[in-house]
RNA sequence: CGGGGUGUAGCUCAGUUUGGCUAGAGCGCUUGGUUCGGGAUCAAGAGGUCGUAGGUUCAAAUCCUAUCACCCCGACCA
């Protein structure tokens, strides 16, 4: 390794995960920390093409189960965040406030959105009179503001992109199916787009959203065997109908406030794709999120006439892989072919094409998959369908390699004793699952997390490999009634 | 808010203890040449009000005072 190849080092994950992750982040061009404002992020080009990606299907499928987008202003009445006590306790120390506009100090403060319930609970009570105006269904795309102590790219930044839909409904029941089928768009999208398994399950009281009735969540494991709670969804019951007045007349002729829901994912999601799939050459996208799909790069020689044929051969080559509906870059630039291998490579670009003189005499070209550590040699003659299968196996293999190594790291305990040990002795690098029983209780949490840092991260959800069982408490032996998610988590 | 640290070239940093010539290195960048099948090489070159303000001094990146910002570790969080 060179002086040149020594400064670009990627710190081994082996070595520190965190350190790993900033390197991976800036090499593959995600994002850069802001440093003119704490906790900012600059999201780069190719980072923000990820994002888009995330947002074009996601809009696709909150369009698909009828959600409208709209709009709502960055800038809330203080007034407004105090009209739910829950709310506001739960948010206030994160909040961005405004208090001097247009030269002069303000009447009534202004917060910056840390989210949106109280600005659209407010135009929801001018929107609904009648049982005939709901289901309302919104989303909105915004960026929100929660001044963070830690700021981590991605994972949790004092600014950053989100989808926030709120939807108002008739009945407690209605609203309840819609919380868990946009909880399943969530698991859904990232299993299948993100090739990251979640767990479905329901927060404690503690981990809620304030002011929800109850907050519903997909969790997902990263490489070092942390938690990432990838996407909430939340019945909020009437809470903020009542304190926003938002009635509505139903079919009997009679007042009632509307039932709502909220649910969001943001640009963590971002920094959970690089923790489920990274490795310590650099980013590694899943086919179905890389802005990016195949890199060509030629080898050049001294000879015109050679070069001019081999780029004559790499650029029909981009044709046919765009006519399969892949994404194309064919790199030409100057230079030795090494360091384009390892920009791409840093990219997360999932497949790569060399192409030279001695290839065209062959009617062949290298080929390297991004998750594969072997290239070889294919022929030339079809090279666009073999790519488009490659994405396609990709793709699953990005997934399988993730749920199986959640399952190898998901234990279940049923001592105490053992759940101390187990967390005293794992290194940050190799934290666990633990499938374990627990009373029910806040004080019961509360005691695990202040001696081992470890809280619930859901309970989950049946149908999903954590079905109910009855059972006592590791920590105090009283009934539980199903063992639930345990881990250290982001 | 508590503890620790850092501000010098685009990046990573040396120089500060003990004040003293024109403020340095590596990488990156620009131009030209030779190269090109896994991080090439040679030559020439561009790039700095040393975080900011004030003070001490013949002289300040270096000493003093104030101030600002960011980073790391903890408590809070999508």
């Amino acid at each position: 390794m060179n002086k040149k190849a020594d400064a670009l080092r990627i710190t081994p994950r082996s070595e520190s995960h965190p350190d790993w992750y900033q390197d991976v982040v800036r090499e593959g061009q995600l994002a850069e920390a802001a440093e003119i404002v704490k906790g900012a992020m600059v999201i780069k080009p190719h980072g923000y093409a990820v994002w888009e990606k995330i947002q074009g299907e996601l809009d696709r499928r909150f369009k698909a189960t009828g959600h409208k987008n709209a709009y709502f202003p960055l800038l809330i009445p203080e007034s407004f965040l105090k009209k739910e006590a829950e709310h506001v306790e739960g948010f206030s120390p994160e909040l961005a406030v405004v208090t001097v506009a247009g030269g002069q100090e303000l009447e009534e403060k202004y917060v910056i959105r840390p989210t949106s319930e109280t600005v659209i609970g407010h135009f929801f009570a001018q929107w609904i009179q009648s049982w005939r105006d709901l289901p309302l269904l919104i989303n909105q795309w915004a960026n929100v503001v929660r001044w963070e102590l830690r700021p981590r790219l991605f994972l949790r930044t004092t600014e950053f992109l989100w989808q926030e839909g709120h939807t108002a409904h008739a009945s407690h029941e209605e609203a309840k199916e819609e919380v868990l089928r946009m909880l399943d768009v969530y698991a859904d999208f990232a299993e299948d787009f993100m090739a990251m398994p979640v767990i479905r399950g329901e927060k404690t009281a503690s981990e809620k959203f304030a002011g929800a009735v109850t907050t519903f969540c997909i969790e997902a494991m990263m490489q070092d065997g942390k938690a990432l709670q990838a996407g909430t969804s939340h019945d909020l019951g009437q809470n903020f109908g009542k304190a926003f007045n938002v009635r509505f007349q139903n079919e009997q002729g009679e007042l009632d406030y509307v039932w709502q829901t909220s649910w969001g994912v943001s640009t963590r999601l971002i920094g959970g794709l690089v923790m489920t799939h990274s490795d310590d050459n650099g980013l590694v996208l899943p086919p179905k999120l890389a802005p990016i799909h195949a890199v060509i790069v030629p080898f050049f020689r001294k000879n015109a006439d050679e070069n001019a044929r081999v780029r004559e051969a790499g650029a029909e080559l981009a044709r046919a892989l765009e006519a399969e509906g892949l994404t194309v870059k064919f790199d030409d630039r100057d230079g030795a072919p090494g360091p384009k291998f390892f920009e791409n490579e840093r990219l997360g670009v999932p497949l790569r094409f060399g192409l030279g003189p001695r290839d065209l005499v062959e009617r062949q070209l290298e080929f390297k998959r991004r998750d594969q550590s072997e290239k070889r040699s294919i022929p030339l003659d079809g090279a666009a369908k073999f790519a488009k299968e490659a994405l396609a196996d990709m793709q699953q293999e990005l997934f399988r390699r993730a749920l199986a190594r959640r399952e190898a790291n998901t234990v279940r305990v049923d001592d105490y004793d053992d759940f101390l040990d187990l967390m005293k002795s794992e290194r940050d690098s190799e934290s666990k699952f633990v499938f374990a029983h627990w009373d029910g209780t806040p004080e019961t949490e509360a005691k695990v997390k202040a001696e081992t840092k470890a809280t619930i991260r859901c309970i989950p959800l049946p149908g999903q490999g954590f079905e109910a069982e009855p059972g006592t408490c590791m920590v105090t032996k009283k009934p539980s009634a199903q063992r639930v998610i345990w881990a250290k988590s982001y």
